[in-house]
RNA sequence: GCCCCCAUGGUGUAGCGGUUAGCACGCGAGCCUUUCACGCUCGUAGGGGGGGUUCGAGUCCCCCUGGGGGUACCA
């Protein structure tokens, strides 16, 4: 089978064509003798910039969706394009028309519910011939079959006046070309699908397999758009998510293997995948979903490659040991500097914390006591003497757990949330340590300064 | 307006004429735990409405309702 994929280069990749892209690439690359193409859908002359397209390749790259050979521009076929048009014409199934909007609507006034019928005025924009008689019939792989009345459909412009080509045109021509053989795309294009089929028989061409996929909806049950949080996969990128992960989870917003899997190698899922099991009611993006997915992604991720994407993300280096402690804690990249940042920045400024941790007498004695321990510990500054010398502040002085550790927290991380305090404090060292809970008594000693 | 599609808990889905309607996210409770998480246990909540067909319907048919898409010399 041979598929392709066609994003319109608006800049951002939107979720909706993410998810399409993702399921030709698994369908191609599920089959040992399939190919992939990409065409770019760039005749929209003001959103098709070169930067708009490169962030588009860039967003697919980003997902590890790969395709085979260069991508095809729309725009570069032109010639081609207007060579099937003047074909059509000389073989009479097309013909030039200056029947613009207005015409269409008298005409229907006139004729009642039913769709435009042109005559032949030699120029103008050009115009396929629509039968009167029969239905062009739809079949979906996964929507199944139906029937379009071809009386209802209007004469079809296939050609501008200047001779540029239109979009229905324009696909099919393309993928005729290319020798596509399945198209998958959203569902918006279900109702349009007839219009090509037309123009496909006027070709005397063989029509492709079809695959509608459902469209994506924000959480309101409209079309997922900015107002919705993330709606690219720029966005997903940007707020810490797993390409691995979006994936998967994008695979299973609208189609479900069994009754218990969720998570799936993307080996399983070229495997497992099938057009049939696409669900054909449109689905609401869920990122609370995608973060749980995430999680566990991010959880299993090698230590270097945690800390390779949290370089890249926060543009700092020396991660790693930060990574290592931060790592099971954490759901999103994004969500590794607000825990892990003060290691690096120094305490966070959290005066509530302050006040509701450290505000007390016992909380400073406890600290100061957990201080002298510390200081105390020479030569061995790792987790199990830490936690033993810890111990002891608890013993020695009747304190509970959180009596001790979260004073030391707030001390060492400004927060009440870090990494695990034995992690935090041998992690900080012992000098840094020492320092920050000085800073941290005598500034709680004297509030207000 | 007209055409087409869709309809299981808040969300994503499983089911494919006979099930205590399954799983996951979320939410609630508990356990674990040094905070927060993770993990574990239990719980919460579902087939839009009305007609058929059938011994039996979430599953098949029809109508209604609701939602979506299309209806451009946009893509």
């Amino acid at each position: 089978m041979r598929l392709r994929f066609a994003p319109s280069p608006t800049g951002a990749l939107h979720i909706g064509g993410a998810r399409t892209a993702l399921y030709n690439w698994l369908l191609a690359r599920g089959q040992p003798d399939s190919s992939l193409v990409l065409r770019i859908e760039d005749t929209d002359r003001e959103r098709s910039t070169p930067e708009n397209v490169g962030q588009i390749l860039e967003a697919l790259e980003w997902l590890e969706i790969d395709w085979d050979g260069d991508p095809v521009f729309q725009s570069e076929r032109a010639d081609r394009h207007a060579e099937v048009v003047e074909q059509l014409i000389a073989g009479g199934h097309a013909y030039r028309s200056t029947a613009g909007p207005d015409e269409v609507k008298a005409f229907k006034a006139e004729h009642g519910n039913r769709g435009f019928r042109g005559s032949d005025e030699g120029t103008g924009a050009v115009r396929l011939r629509i039968p009167d008689e029969g239905a062009t019939v739809v079949r979906d792989v996964i929507r199944g079959e139906s029937s379009f009345e071809n009386a209802l459909l209007d004469d079809l412009v296939i050609a501008r006046a200047d001779g540029t080509p239109v979009y229905h045109l324009a696909v099919v021509v393309d993928d005729l070309d290319a020798g596509i053989t399945h198209v998958v795309r959203g569902a918006d294009h279900y109702s349009n699908t007839p219009k090509q089929l037309r123009i496909l028989k006027a070709l005397g061409a063989p029509e492709p397999v079809y695959g509608h996929v459902p469209l994506l909806h924000g959480p309101d049950g409209k079309k997922l758009s900015k107002r919705h949080g993330a709606a690219s996969v720029q966005e997903l990128r940007d707020a810490g998510y797993l390409p691995a992960a979006v994936r998967n989870y994008l695979a299973l917003l609208g189609w479900g293997y069994d009754d218990t899997t969720t998570f799936f190698s993307t080996e399983e899922l070229k495997a497992k995948f099938s057009l049939e099991r696409v669900s054909r009611n449109p689905a609401i993006f869920d990122e609370q979903k995608l973060r749980h997915i995430n999680g566990r992604y991010l959880r299993e991720l090698p230590l270097d490659e945690l800390t390779a994407r949290l370089e890249a993300l926060t543009g700092r280096s020396g991660l790693r040991d930060a990574a290592a402690i931060s790592q099971e804690k954490i759901s999103t990249l994004a969500e590794f500097w607000p825990l892990a940042g003060f290691f690096f920045d120094g305490p966070v400024d959290d005066p509530k914390a302050r006040e509701k941790i450290l505000g007390s007498k016992r909380a400073l004695g406890a600290l100061r006591e957990a201080r002298d321990a510390l200081a105390g510990l020479d030569g061995a500054w790792d987790e199990p003497s830490i936690e033993a010398a810890l111990g002891g502040v608890l013993e020695a002085g009747g304190y509970k757990p959180r009596e001790v550790f979260q004073p030391v927290r707030v001390a060492l991380a400004g927060t009440t949330v870090s990494p695990g305090i034995f992690e935090t404090v041998a992690l900080m060292g012992r000098d840094e340590t020492l320092h920050r809970i000085d800073t941290a008594v005598r500034r709680s000693d004297r509030p207000g300064d």
